[in-house]
DNA sequence: GCCGGAATAGGCCGCACGACTCATTTCGCC
DNA sequence: GGCGAAATGAGTCGTGCGGCCTATTCCGGC
C-alpha cells in the first residue's frame, strides 16, 4: 500500500488531508508540524509520498524537500502552497518536488496528485498550469507578426544588432556604405525608430532580429 | 453522467481509450475518425469532454478544437499528440484545449485528464509539465546575474534603451549632458560595448534593462 | 584620517551617423 | 510593355556621439 507522510504546521489542514487520503485508500504513516520533523520522519518511515507545505516553522518546505530528496530518494514530494507564486514553483521543482499545488484546490486534487506522484508522475496545480500556459501563449501571439522590412533590411538590421558599424556592414555585404545608410534610413521610417539603437530594439521586440 | 466524444484516426487507439473511459464510469457517446466528423458529432451530441488527436485527416485536431469551441462552448477538449512538441501545445491551448497529453502516457493519465476536464480543470501531460518547468527554471539561473553597473549607470542605460538621446537623459535626470556621456563611457567599458546599441543589447541580455 | 569609487562637470577632437534629395538597375506583376 | 518596389549608389550638411584627459565633491570602509 502506498504510504504517505503529511507535513504542515496547521493541524486542521493535516486532518482534512488525512481524511481524504485515507478515504482514497492511502496509508498516512505519520504527520509532521515543521520541516525538520518532516525530514526526520521521512528518513524513519521511508514513505512513498510526502505531502508538504511550503511555509513551515524551523525548516521551510523547500529546504525540507531538498533534505528529503537526499536522505530518501525514493520519496516523491507533493508541495502545497498558499500563494501561487511562480518563483516558489521554480524553487520547489529545483529542490526535487514532483508536484506543486495551490491550497485553494480541492482535496480531490490533492488525492489525484498523490496518486500521480506514487506512479512517479509529475503534476501541476490546474491554476498554475493555466498561468504557465498563459505565459507560453503570449509570445506566439505577436511572435509571427509579419515583418514590414525587406529581406535586405532585415539582414542589415541583424548585422547592426551584432555590433557592426555602417562601414563594417557594407564590407560584409560587398556594397557601399552609402547603400547601408540608405537601407537604415528606410528601416528607421518603417520601424518608427530614430537611430540604430531604437531600430534594433524594435527588431528584438518584433522577433526580427536575434540576440547573440 | 459525463459524456465523452472520441476523435482519433486510429481505431485501435479509440478502442483502448473507450475501454479505459467506460471502465472508469464515463459514457462514450460517439467516435470520430477525422476532425470534421468530430466537430459535427460534437455539435449533435454536445458531449462534456472531447478527447481528440492532433494529427487527423480532413481537419486537424487544432482546427477541429477551434470549431468545437465555437459551436459547443461547454465542451472541454483533451488533446492527444504523438510528439511532445511545444509549438503544438501553444497552438492547442490557443485553440481552447483544456488539457494536453502526449500519447506515451498511460491510459490512467487519459482518464485522469478527462476527469479533470469534466471538473473544468486544466491538465498537462507530466512530461510536458516537466519540460515546461525546465524552461521555467533556466531563466532564474542566469537571471539574477549580479550587474556590474552602478545604480546610476543602470538608470541611464534604461533611459537610453527607452529611446532618449544623451541630452534628453541629461534633462530627465537634471544633470549635465557631459555627465551622462561620462556614465555611458563607463558603461561601455564595463559591458565591453563600443556604442549605445551594443550597451543596450548587453543590458537586455543580462536582464538589467527592460524592453518597453 | 585617508584612500577609493561614485557622481558630478568641463574641454577638445574627429568621425560616424542621420536627414534630405536624387539617380540607376533590376526585378516581379498586372 | 510598363508600373512600382527593392536594391544599389551619391552628395551635402549638421550634430550627436565616443575617446581621452582632468577636476571636484561626497561618501563608505579600512
Amino acid at each position: 500500500m502506498t504510504t504517505v507522510l503529511l507535513a504542515d504546521d496547521h493541524q486542521l489542514l493535516r486532518q482534512a488531508v488525512r481524511r481524504a487520503l485515507e478515504d482514497a485508500g492511502f496509508d498516512v504513516a505519520a504527520e509532521a508540524g515543521d520541516g525538520e520533523e518532516a525530514a526526520d520522519l521521512a528518513a524513519r518511515h521511508q514513505p512513498d509520498v510526502v505531502v508538504m507545505d511550503v511555509t513551515m516553522p524551523v525548516l521551510d518546505g523547500i529546504r525540507a524537500t531538498r533534505r528529503i530528496r537526499e536522505l530518501s530518494p525514493s520519496a516523491r514530494v507533493v508541495m502545497l502552497t498558499m500563494h501561487g507564486e511562480e518563483s516558489l514553483l521554480a524553487d520547489a521543482i529545483d529542490a526535487g518536488a514532483t508536484a506543486f499545488l495551490t491550497k485553494d484546490c480541492s482535496l480531490q486534487e490533492v488525492v489525484r496528485a498523490v496518486r500521480s506522484a506514487a506512479d512517479g508522475e509529475t503534476m501541476l496545480s490546474p491554476d498554475l498550469a493555466a498561468s504557465l500556459l498563459g505565459q507560453f501563449r503570449e509570445p506566439p501571439v505577436d511572435g509571427p507578426a509579419p515583418s514590414p522590412l525587406t529581406r535586405r533590411e532585415e539582414e542589415i538590421l541583424q548585422l547592426v544588432a551584432d555590433g557592426r558599424s555602417t562601414t563594417e556592414v557594407a564590407r560584409e555585404l560587398f556594397i557601399s556604405a552609402k547603400t547601408v545608410k540608405n537601407h537604415l534610413a528606410s528601416i528607421y521610417v518603417k520601424l518608427d525608430a530614430r537611430d540604430r539603437t531604437q531600430a534594433v530594439l524594435s527588431g528584438v521586440r518584433m522577433g526580427i532580429v536575434h540576440l547573440r
